[in-house]
DNA sequence: TGACATAATGAAGAATGTTCACTTATATGA
DNA sequence: TCATATAAGTGAACATTCTTCATTATGTCA
């Protein structure tokens, strides 16, 4: 049976390269054209292989988007968990801390991340296999749940008013997601600026200006 | 030349009636099926024309798309210039007035609403004939300007912190958009919870402390 | 080597946005 | 009233592109 587990190792490993050569691929086109001009020919050919290869790995177009987008996600989700878990910084600092972390998790991939809001509210949602609408959600929730928890933190420090920290996570993501879009949307007039810093560190000082006790 | 004139002014009018029945139609077939699938035929079949003749009318299905948007936009502009200049009421009462200003302008039309900010950065603005961008370029900006007056109204009567007012406009625009395209995400999970009122308010107050002085 | 499983493909299918030559309806003017 | 010009509208065809499927290549094991 060590061979039989071997060969089937072996076949899981040859399965998940060819998966992120395609991955790879997509990123490239849909990096340079948009989702929608980006067909998956073009996608095929970057990645030398025909079309209908996708298929094997991807249920569809928006299913391969997507997959994309979850390597993301698994970033930022990531980042806010060690930042959460961190010992030895208060809730202050933590705070503090997001604006650095979002504007890195921006830079990470600008594009690839403008696209996870848009599908927040898309369309593209509806064709998913069921596994990739869980993954999806898996991630933001544990994203959300440790923002929560700073400003938990935050509360048992006594620095913050009782508000609902669900609530307030919910604010901070809605912060970060209208904020990068609304970037966007202005740097189709003035493509050269990048308010992106600017605004976010703004909007966090309010924030916690708006949260803090007295 | 009064009788060409009168011809003229009708045939306008003729022209006009069309059009919104068109956008009527499209305005219903969005909101049932979304944009991908509400395809050219069923909107046509909805108005009673052939797909050829909603062409007569608008550039390409894009087109279609955000002249509707910006019926609301344009909602949206005026109900912000006619807060920004009612007569009696002080910066605090108006930034108050925001919330429920929003979530009308949200329950006037909710789904496209969603497919407004979804607008903002994705590739259907790139097949528009230029009208319809400066368009919303100015709608957007009119409202921009509005949110700022508020806030520059509230500096002037010494309640505010000397933050840029034109940053802030930005940073309650992203509030709104965010929180209303967090909202539908979440919707897709819990289909009846409504918690967007809860969340901008919440978000506006908090803003208001953050921004207020001492 | 030959049978079998797996991976990959080329060509066809299906859906749909868009265009265009043509028809119908309407208005004009002698 | 009738011929004609103009505008509005249509049906059919086009073109693109996602997706599927029968078939072929590739590698593996007995």
């Amino acid at each position: 049976m060590g061979i039989a587990e071997r060969k089937e190792r072996e076949r899981d490993l040859q399965q998940k390269m060819r998966r992120k050569q395609i991955l790879d691929a997509a990123k490239r086109l849909f990096h340079a054209k948009g989702f929608t001009a980006a067909t998956m020919e073009d996608i095929a050919q970057e990645a030398e292989l025909s079309p209908a290869a996708i298929y094997l790995y991807f249920k569809n177009k928006d299913d391969l988007y997507v997959s994309l987008n979850l390597q993301l996600l698994e970033y930022l989700s990531d980042r806010l968990e060690r930042l959460y878990l961190q010992e030895g910084l208060d809730a202050e600092e933590k705070v503090e801390a997001l604006k650095d972390l979002f504007y890195d998790v921006y830079n990470f991939d600008p594009l690839i991340l403008i696209n996870l809001f848009h599908l927040q509210a898309s369309d593209g949602l509806r064709n998913l296999p069921p596994k990739r609408l869980s993954q999806l959600n898996e991630l933001a929730g544990k994203s959300l749940k440790n923002l929560a928890g700073i400003f938990d933190q935050g509360k048992d420090e006594g620095r913050y008013e009782d508000y609902h920290s669900t609530a307030l996570a919910d604010i901070v993501w809605i912060i970060f997601t209208g904020a990068v879009l609304w970037e966007e949307s202005k740097r189709m007039i003035n493509p050269h600026k990048d308010y992106l810093k600017d605004t976010l560190d703004l909007a966090i000082d309010i924030l916690r200006r708006g949260i803090r006790k007295g």
